[in-house]
DNA sequence: TAGCCTGGTCGA
DNA sequence: TAGCCTGGTCGA
């Protein structure tokens, strides 16, 4: 089975042997036909899908694809193995659901999966669960490769993994208690419909929340690893940048330093035109933009040029053909951000673990 | 019945004769009781309801209240009839809905109710149907005691009526469409949640964007009508203001003027913190920021002020002790915008007719 | 692809 | 109540 990603232009389709497709939906599949291998001269039946179905998105959670993923060959049996999983995990849930119905208990099973837990605790989670999956103990971004890639793959992929577990096992029973309370699937969709909009706008502005919770629970995770002097959420004159290093005293007005000894880092998962909200006040210090957003325009990026703010990202993103991050002079990558931007320009940033 | 309305603190009940209610759901009832008429004695009973509740937001459409709203005592008659047209409404739309399940032509209503009208087309709508349901015919500015709150109404209450009715049509084929292919109630809403999620987000995130192209448009109506010179969307150096008077020559690096030849107009019906996205730079005039919002806070006030950004708001929420406008003097209402700022300080942004 | 936010959630 | 945007739609 092969599966190809063109992220940049949208276009990112797989060709999977047929037979592995029962259970999914022909509505994403592109195109289906017969492939013959010019080696062994086998043939196979094939589909393309639509990365945008939830089928490719199915099949990226099947096989644990990354974020940062481009193409690669994978193993059928991995996607039988993980699909079975995944229908086990819908049965228990549907066989929980009406259970709870049988036994009048519904409203009870509510109160139990209404509250999802805090952020902070489901990004300890998904950090334990990166480091079990890739034998590794810490995020010290000085003892990595790749730490914009690190954090990228613990927020979107393992931790977002985890969120979408309880999500649904709170919307699925909300939802079911709404629809339940229709005589049919017609008259639910209709007069249900400001229910099931409510319980479906509050997931989305969940997600939302909680997507940049995440990202700065991990930026901070790593900057405590890398023994970086940083404070959070300080509030300067009204504004409150996510992080300051090394402190907010450092950024007060009367505070006597350095440009090199204070900086400040915002984060943004996803820019659009959001990046014009950071502060435009100078404290005599960079600014710096944390981002793993794989779609800024060069037109962006000029512009942030001129508003002397720095773009940093994942090192994959920053290296990647489809992004526009490789030719611009203020778009760097975490590793850098770590050694040159403070290890290197900025010593007096860090703890004396690594002074250079 | 009496409908009370406190927006500031978000209390906002209505008393309202039980009877009423039948259909409506007891979940959004906060205490229900026996009402005595101090002056005819006679005994009523009656229910409090929730002002967040589904059933609160169908008592304002079908009363007909508006965005301004505070309190006021209605006829029950209005309700009975206007409920009662909802309701054949919604019984319509399932009706239609069956049929095309029975015929097998679920796919064909789906594409008939899957394109909206333009954004452009609903504002046209919802102008015509001020206007006659206020019996005025235009929308200039001089001409009218209350021209933001005109605007307020046109695009928050009118206008959002007509798109829900086309929302509700094509959501809730898909919606149905998607139940369908599954076998009970319970595994639509398990397995059929990425579908439904799919659903729901693409229509608030329709929302979210018509509901700032209507506002674009009304107030360009507006300015139309008032006979101000504007342009709209004008690029100015990768910036793109919503409006800049009067056109985007004036705000070019070259242009010899006055700083009160000219000035940026910008629109966002709510603010939270993306009024910080507004343009920094100053090209030598006044920037204004119009909004509908009634929630924003003092401190944001503040900063604004601190950043020379004037804010224009309806009268009426100009004038409301709930918000915190009416002791901010960079708070101006619509009204003070034209008359004030434009034909006052600025009449060379006006065309002749209404040269003062 | 820039700008929209008919916006609720979460934690200072 | 400030800040989030695990973000799609619409029209330059």
């Amino acid at each position: 089975m092969r599966h190809y990603s063109n992220k940049g232009s949208e276009t990112h389709f797989t060709v999977i042997p047929h037979e592995l497709f029962r259970g999914l939906s022909p509505a994403s599949w592109l195109l289906g036909g017969r492939l013959v291998d010019p080696v062994t001269d086998a043939r196979h039946w094939f589909v393309v899908i639509n990365s945008t179905s939830q089928d490719a998105e199915l099949l990226e959670t099947a096989l644990d694809i990354s974020a940062e993923f481009h193409f690669d060959i994978f193993d059928p049996s991995q996607l039988l193995t993980a699909s079975a999983l995944d229908r086990d995990a819908s049965d228990e849930l549907i066989a929980r659901i009406n259970e709870a119905i049988l036994n009048g208990t519904l409203d009870r099973l509510l109160a139990s999966v209404g509250n999802l837990p805090p952020p902070a605790a489901i990004a300890e989670e998904a950090r334990a669960a990166y480091f079990k999956s890739t034998g590794t103990r810490g995020l010290d971004p000085f003892d990595m490769v790749a730490p914009g890639d690190a954090v990228m793959r613990i927020s979107r992929d393992f931790e977002f993994q985890i969120f979408k577990g309880y999500e649904l096992r709170r919307r699925a029973v909300e939802i079911v208690a709404t629809l339940r309370s229709h005589a049919d699937m017609t008259s639910a969709a209709v007069r249900g419909f400001p229910d099931l909009d409510r319980i479906f706008l509050s997931a989305s502005q969940q997600r939302k929340n909680r997507a940049g919770r995440s990202f700065e629970y991990h930026l901070a995770a790593m900057l405590q690893a890398g023994s970086v002097k940083f404070e959070e959420q300080a509030i300067l004159g009204g504004r409150r940048p996510d992080f300051v290093l090394p402190d907010k005293a450092a950024m007060l007005p009367g505070a006597e330093r350095g440009y090199l000894e204070a900086l400040i880092l915002s984060a943004k998962t996803t820019l659009r035109e959001r990046w014009k909200q950071i502060t435009h006040e100078r404290f005599n210090s960079a600014i710096f933009l944390a981002t793993v957003d794989d779609r800024v325009s060069k037109q962006a990026l000029d512009e942030m040029q001129t508003a002397d703010i720095a773009l940093v990202v994942p090192e994959s993103l920053k290296a990647s053909k489809e992004a526009a991050y490789s030719g611009h002079s203020n778009v760097i990558s975490f590793k850098e951000f770590f050694e040159t931007e403070v290890a290197e320009k900025r010593p007096t940033l860090l703890k004396l673990r690594h002074f250079v």
